[in-house]
Formats: structure tokens, sequence, C-alpha cells
DNA sequence: TCGGCATGCTGAAACGTTTCAGCATAAGCC
DNA sequence: GGCTTATGCTGAAACGTTTCAGCATGCCGA
């Protein structure tokens, strides 16, 4: 059965003769090989995990499209799997990409299960998160500097005159967890504004009750009227759809009235009416940072990987109506 | 051994005590059983395929959302693939598929590949196909009802009183190949339109290069100002999304000046402004004859699957402008 | 002619589970 | 108490590959 393999892969010694035997055999008997079988053999396979939060919004679908298409630059393959934000499939998801002896995993998701970092950090294999844990052997963490965004979606309201800020963020907790990636965004807005010391800088937060856009909606609809404000700054390009609609429906013009940010630069952002001023997260630097970090655990990762974002100013910010 | 497998796996007799015995050293070893010998050793498993073309595409997302929910609902989990539209890729998911024993394998995708075809058909592998292929042992078709679909929407744009209709199709062909959903939508509305005898109704096709909403914006630039139309089609919402901001930047007021509909009935057609009148393709239904199609290959799958679709108006159709 | 070496092939062990026959032990019945 | 049956546990075989030591053969140069 050696020689079997041998042909199979390529690997080994085979006489020609033997060879085109060999695959005579194969093809008339329209044998393949076992995938179990042979994945049991050798001990590790060419496949990458990854988790992501939410295939329905479209960051993750992008960020997931992006590594496999980098993962496939250097022959590996993605299995990818999704956890609807509950911490409790987040870690039936990484038990299972353990079991199937992935030879590294990305964590791409806003919640966090503790118990499923243990696994992974027990079991040896290569790992990346985003944003959140803490350096330790063959696992790095790719922050996603929502600060700096922030920092800059802040300045750019103030430079156009808004004062009064209201800031859509989803401190929801699943399972007694806040989604990590939204609890920095909250902290970069906080530090944003601490930063810029403009007289009279009014900002007020409203809580949604998911990662949706139905809540961006909702929470339009439960502020609207009590509370002023000139500019949303919304915690996801998801939210800010809702906010969207929730102004809209009210007749609110953007931006005329009342201007909109977002924070992820999804692909539908720029086909919003008006297109959505946003911060855009490079899905190839993150890509291209999650793979090598996956595939050569080794050499940078030790370092804690910053991946900038960036302002990009569409027509949904504009100076805020002169009455306000 | 035997007495680990049968707590893992809850079947076989194991007393309490030695349960949570075994239990506790599991978890106090960080041990989680390894798929591949697990699944090389019971001769199956409990994963259903999926391909999908394109993940960026919300339908797409939404369909494998909605296929992996209902098939953990009998215990079984889903391998998720997305082609892009390319029937080589294709070919090369379903190879893997294949050789993982997967228990059923739905291709869920717009694009065709007759090789994958026969390699499903040769498997003996339950296979179940959207809009495409023909019955066969084992192997069932799902066909949405996009004719009764078009027809729906071509009565209501007349009865709103629309004469002039334009068509955005994607007859964009990959590798030779046009995407097959793609084109039923085309019959669908010519047959729609052939069947309406109303006094001089006029319609348009114009051909896009591709399946993305960057299609939809190109399109409406390449007719504009040449032809002359109350109403689009777009045969995705994909494209719709990107007909709404090639109008929009042209000034041009949805449903005011022109009425706009598009097909999927995507998560986000009712967050664009306005929200966007479609053909919904339940989700729902879809998911279960899917699953119950590759769990259960000998009951109803004999017979074609019909998949009926249903309008769902919103805001992005009105009446036509009375001077145009 | 013989040792050394390259080449091609073979068979067995290993991978980590599941399954199942079989063995102890306990429980129920007369 | 002996018989039967239910219950719980054990060990070995099997799943289909890969890997690797080892064997046979042929070739070369001395």
């Amino acid at each position: 059965m050696g020689t079997i393999s041998a042909v199979l892969n390529g690997n080994g010694r085979v006489s020609n003769t033997t060879r085109s035997h060999v695959q005579a055999v194969i093809s008339e008997l329209g044998y393949h090989p076992d995938f179990f079988a042979s994945n049991l053999a050798r001990r590790h396979t060419q496949v990458l995990g990854v988790v992501v939060s939410n295939l329905q919004n479209p960051f993750f679908a992008e960020t997931a499209q992006a590594i496999e298409d980098e993962a496939a630059r250097y022959g590996y393959q993605i299995s990818l799997m999704a956890t609807n934000f509950s911490p409790e499939h987040h870690r039936a998801a990484v038990k299972q990409l353990l079991g199937a002896r992935i030879s590294g995993i990305a964590i791409m998701t806003s919640e966090y299960d503790a118990v499923a970092r243990q696994l992974i950090l027990a079991s040896g294999v290569p790992s990346v998160s985003l944003d959140v844990g803490k350096l330790a052997k063959h696992s790095s963490i790719i922050r996603v500097d929502s600060r700096g965004g922030m920092r800059t979606v802040v300045e750019h309201l103030i430079e156009l005159g808004h004062r009064d800020l209201l800031f859509v963020r989803n401190s929801y907790k699943k399972d007694g967890q806040r989604l990590f990636s939204h609890k920095l965004r909250d902290e970069g807005f906080a530090a944003a504004v601490r930063a810029c010391r403009v007289g009279r800088l009014k900002t007020n937060m409203v809580d949604i009750s998911g990662p949706g856009a139905d809540a961006g909606e909702r929470a339009i609809a439960s502020v609207f009227g009590k509370i002023h404000f000139s500019a949303v700054i919304a915690v996801t390009d998801m939210v800010a759809m809702g906010v969207y609609r929730g102004l809209q429906a009210r007749g609110i013009r953007i931006p005329e009235d009342i201007s909109v940010v977002g924070f992820d630069n999804t692909y539908f952002s720029r086909f919003l009416n008006p297109p959505l001023t946003t911060i855009d997260i490079p899905r190839c630097d993150l890509s291209k940072m999650t793979v090598e970090a996956l595939l050569r655990p080794g050499a940078k990762s030790k370092k804690s990987l910053k991946l900038a974002t960036r302002l990009v100013v569409r027509e949904s910010t504009a100076p805020p109506h002169p009455k306000a």
C-alpha cells in the first residue's frame, strides 16, 4: 500500500511503469482517497480555522473572504464557522476546529469566550484574535486602532462644526459578555471626546440591544425628540444603516439635518443614500497579518500587531443645520 | 477506551459514577476528540456540504445561515464553500466535500458545472441543487418560482401605470457559462411581459458585467439619457442597490421619478432609502426543503420541489411621474 | 568478483476513534 | 440459593491512510 500512497502524493520513489499501472487501476476503480484516513495518518492538515460572529454582517463575510483568498496563496484552505455572537457557539466552534487538527485558528469575532481561549492555548495551535486577549506562546493579537479611528471621526465632526454628538453603542450583554470590539469603540469614542478640548462639546450615548440594523432604528426611535444632536456616530455600519432608516422615516435629511458616521466600511456602505462616511478597517492588511501570524507563529507575532484605520469621508456628513 | 467513547457519545450504558469520573478527567486534560479518527471509525459524518457562489452577496450568506440552523435541528453541521461564481472553484469544492464523506451536498450557486454534477451523481451522495439540473437518484432540485415572481412584479408595475420597463440583467458569462438563476429570471421576465397583454408596454434590457452592486450602477450609467423608462427591474437586490446609486447620483428620485424593484429580499433591502420593493425567496422554506431532501432522499425528493416567491411591496415603487 | 550505493518495492506500525463480543457483577425471580 | 436477566465495563478489531525500516535488485567502479 505504501507504493499507492507514493503515487498519489508524488513523494517517494516509484518507477514509471508502476506509477502508470497504479494510476490505471485507480481510475478504473473510481477510487478516491479518504480525507479522514489521510488526515489521521499524517498528523496535520493544510487548513486554517476562521471563526466569525455572523455572516449576515458584511464585515465578517468580507473578512472571511479576504482571509480565504490570502490563505489560498499559501496553499491553505479555510474552515469557516459562525457563532451568532454566542460564547457558547463560539466555544463549540473552537472545539470542533481543534478536533479537526487545523494548523491555525483565527478568532475574528466580537464576542469572547475565556474557555475557548484556554482550549486554544492548551492545544498549542497557532492563533490570532481580533482586539481581544493577551499575547501568549503561538498566540498573536491584531489590534484594530478603534481609538485612532474614533479620534478622526470626532475631529472630523468638530471641524464641520458639530457640538452635539450622539453615539449609538451596543452594550448588550449576551451571556454576561459585552461584544468586545464594540466596547473598544465606546472607549475610543470617550477618549477622543476627552482629547478634543472644544468648548461646549456635548455627547450623549444611547444603548442598543443587538448587533443588527434593526437595533439602530430602535435607538433613534427611543431618543428622537428627547435628546438634541446634530450628528450620530454608529458603532457599526450595520447599525448606521438602521440609524438612516430611523432618521429618514421621521423626515430627517442626512446630512443636511443630521450627519451620520459608521464603522467598518462594509461593501454596502457606499451604496447607501447618501453614501456613508465611515471608518475603514483595511481587509487586505487584516488578512495578510492574520495568515502570516498563523503560518509563521515564530516571527513577528510576538509583537502585538496594530491595524491602522482610516476615515472615509463620503456624503453623510456635513456642517450642522444653521438653526440647530 | 470503549467506555470513554460511550461517555462522549451518550450511547452505550455507563454508570453515573464512571461517567462523571470520565468527564472530570476529560476536562482536566483538556482532551477533545479527534474529528478525523472519529469520522474514520464510524463510516459516515453528520455534515452537510453547502456550496454557494459568494458570501458577499447577502442572499447566499442568509441562505447558508438558514441551512445551518435547520441542519442543526437534526444534529448536523454544515461545511460551507464559496465558489466566487467560478465553475472551476465549484468543481474543486465539490471534490473536496465528497472526499470528506459528507452525508449530503447542497449546491446553492448561480453557476453550474457539469463535471461536478457527474461526480456527485457517481458518488451516490444525496444532493440538492437550486434551479438547475435534472432529477436523478438521490438528487433533487428546488425550483424557485422566478417566473411567478417576475409575473407579480410586472403586474404590480403595470397596475401602477408603468408602461416603460427597464430590466437590468446579468448575461455575463464566466468560463462560458451564464449564471443560471439569472437566466431563469430573464426568461421569467420575458414570459411575464408576454403574458400581460397591455397596450403599448415597452421593455428594454440592459446587460451588466457581473453580479455585484457596482454593475447595477454602471448599467444605469450606460443607458441613462438614451433609453426612456419609468421603472427598473433589477435581477438581484445587490444590483438594485447599484441601480439606486446610479439613479440618485443623477438626481433622479425613487419612486417619484422612477420605480425600482429587486429580487431576493435580502436583509438590507428594507434599509435602503427608500425601502426596496422586491421578490422574497423564503429562506425558511428553502432551508427546510434542502435539509429534508438531503436527510431523507427517499421521500418527497422524487418530485421536483417548487419554491413559491412573493412580492414584497415597499416604497420604491409608485405610479410613474405624470410628465413622463 | 566484490563491496558500496542508488533505486524501487513491501509490510507493518501508527494515527485516535467506534463498535461489538464477551466478561463480571448486580438484581430479580421462583 | 440457584437461575435468568439486566447492567456496566474491557479489550481487540476495524476504519483507510502515511510513514518508515528494511529488503531485493541492479549498477558502478575498483
